[in-house]
RNA sequence: GGGGUUGUAGGGUAGCUUGGUCUAUCCUUCGGCGUUCGGGACGCCGAGACCUGAGUUCAAAUCUCAGCAACCCCA
């Protein structure tokens, strides 16, 4: 029997997630998990172009109504456990740096585990008055979490590498709850574009953002079945400002604490990309945020002596793509065509064009879609609007895919909880104790994400009343499942 | 949180039980040269590793302990 190695092998998405997982970040050059450090991974230089242009799009929709800043990653011990609820949520998790060469710090700096603590006693001194308000700013960095269970590359990080975090300030509590809405939608906006579907859920009391009156999160579904946290919006009212002492003179000239919101995403959201639209091939990245969105293979033959002409259409197809503005790549390297396909289709490529002698002398190329590696033949004249229009079908496709096996794997519980499938996202009636959440999860093996969150009366019309799948008593439709 | 398995070249393995002239092998790994090129080419030449530390011993890839790291299962 032929001794198959690991690259030529298929990989099996829907069979073994994980070995997929770990297998695509290491050959299509997302991650190298080889650092000797537990938890912490390096981005190679294709993930990151991929990572710098899904933050892209973050960036051009925060960027309308936010400011970016930049604060210190280290936050003294005091300032770090000011808010005792906040301190609570992540104290057992909190990187440590207690000494300066061999010196004790007479005061330990935390590596901010989040930047709450950082940000706010800053905001005590940027706010003065109603004018200062809102406030909105938000930060792309690094944070630290001394995580103990299994760590997983992009997933459960003790080094997050992309946490985006904003936070704002408002004058009233209507504004700050305004401002959970836009930013509800400016998620949503933003996991439209990568063509992700999720569910938006508002989490149970007893599991919401340590300090924050009450938490709502988007959560994909990965293709093992589990539900991953992707988003979170806090509304933190005043607790933090009371205890910062953030305050503005109104315009009657009374002081007032402000009112405060913070939302976050993290590389998580590349792993979803990664993960919802992957396949068996590899990656298949939407066309807005894959580094390389056309491949161009020249097919030469040396015998045929038209090697020549071959490039130089290769290259002028090329060049005309770039200045359309689309990211596309002139494959030369002397591997044979087939080497090539596997290679790109693995990174992801949304397009592959071919061009040999063949093609020439019909004055054509040959398109293949990453997605369904359907073929199609474009006269060489029509290659850029041909290119565009297909970007735009590929990036419908693989969104609809993605929406039909998400859809497909949220189901609804009436009655009771007994017999429920542990794949998936099962929606049932829930009280809101925390023993009966808790019990719940115990019982069948999953997490409770929470009450389902509609923007629309007709869905929220549909979830219905009915009892506690524990305690019978008065009862949400909330959303429960395996989660990582 | 609990339990288990594992660490040998870029990747995959053998060697460990029973310590000894201990290194070896495969690859689509890397480098060079040539022939090739419409779905993972081939030939020749060459390169490269025993996780870290301590212990046992005349002698450790092999045995013991610790650390670090990875993977799997249960909660």
């Amino acid at each position: 029997m032929q001794h198959k190695t690991e690259t030529k092998t298929i990989l099996q998405k829907e069979n073994n997630f994980s070995e997929w997982y770990n297998e695509i970040l290491k050959r299509a050059e997302i991650l190298d998990i080889r650092y000797p450090v537990k938890g912490v991974y390096v981005w190679y230089p294709y993930g990151y172009k991929l990572r710098n242009l899904i933050y892209g799009i973050l960036r051009s929709l925060l960027d309308k109504e936010h400011e970016e800043v930049l604060f210190p990653m280290l936050i003294p011990e005091k300032e770090l456990m000011m808010e005792k609820e906040h301190v609570k949520g992540f104290e057992d998790e909190v990187f440590w740096v207690t000494k300066g060469g061999s010196t004790e710090l007479d005061i330990p700096l935390a590596l901010r585990p989040t930047s709450e603590t950082a940000i706010y006693p800053v905001f005590k001194v940027w706010i003065r008055s109603h004018r200062d308000l809102p406030l909105r700013i938000y930060q792309i960095v690094n944070t630290f979490r001394y995580e103990t269970k299994h760590t997983r590359p992009l997933i459960r990080l003790r080094e997050i590498t992309s946490f985006k975090e904003a936070h704002t300030a408002h004058a009233s509590r209507a504004d700050a709850e305004a401002q959970i809405k836009k930013a509800v939608a400016l998620y949503k906006n933003f996991f439209d574009q990568l063509a992700i579907p999720y569910v938006i859920t508002r989490r149970p009391d007893w599991d919401k953002f340590p300090g924050a009156e009450y938490s709502t999160a988007f959560d994909a579904l990965m293709p093992d079945g589990r539900a991953m946290q992707i988003a979170t919006i806090h509304l933190l009212g005043e607790s933090f400002a009371r205890t910062f002492d953030i305050v503005y003179e109104d315009k009657d000239g009374a002081v007032k604490f402000v009112n405060q919101t913070c939302y976050g995403i993290s590389e998580r959201c590349v792993a979803a990309v990664i993960s919802v639209h992957g396949d068996d091939h590899g990656l298949v990245l939407p066309p807005e945020v894959a580094p390389i969105q056309v491949v161009i293979v020249p097919i030469v033959f040396s015998s045929e002596g038209k090697s020549a002409e071959v490039e130089k259409a290769c290259f002028v197809v090329c060049e005309e793509l770039k200045k359309a503005g689309i990211r596309a790549f002139l494959d030369n390297s002397d591997e044979r065509p087939g080497a090539k396909y596997y290679r790109w289709e693995m990174k992801g490529v949304p397009l592959r064009i071919e061009i040999g002698p063949r093609d020439l002398r019909n004055n054509r190329c040959e398109f293949v879609r990453r997605n369904d590696f359907k073929r199609m033949q474009v006269p060489l004249c029509d290659v850029v609007p041909e290119v565009e229009r297909t970007l735009k079908e590929i990036n419908d496709c693989i969104y609809e895919r993605a929406k039909e096996s998400f859809f497909a794997n949220i189901h609804k519980s009436e009655g009771a909880m007994e017999g429920l499938r542990r794949k998936g996202i099962v929606s049932l009636f829930l009280c809101e104790s925390e023993r009966c959440g808790k019990e719940v999860e115990e019982r069948l093996g999953v997490n409770v994400l929470g009450e389902a969150v509609y923007e629309d009366e007709d869905e929220e019309r549909e979830k219905g009343e009915g009892g506690c799948v524990i305690c019978s008593k008065e009862g949400k439709r909330v959303y429960v499942a395996r989660a990582y």
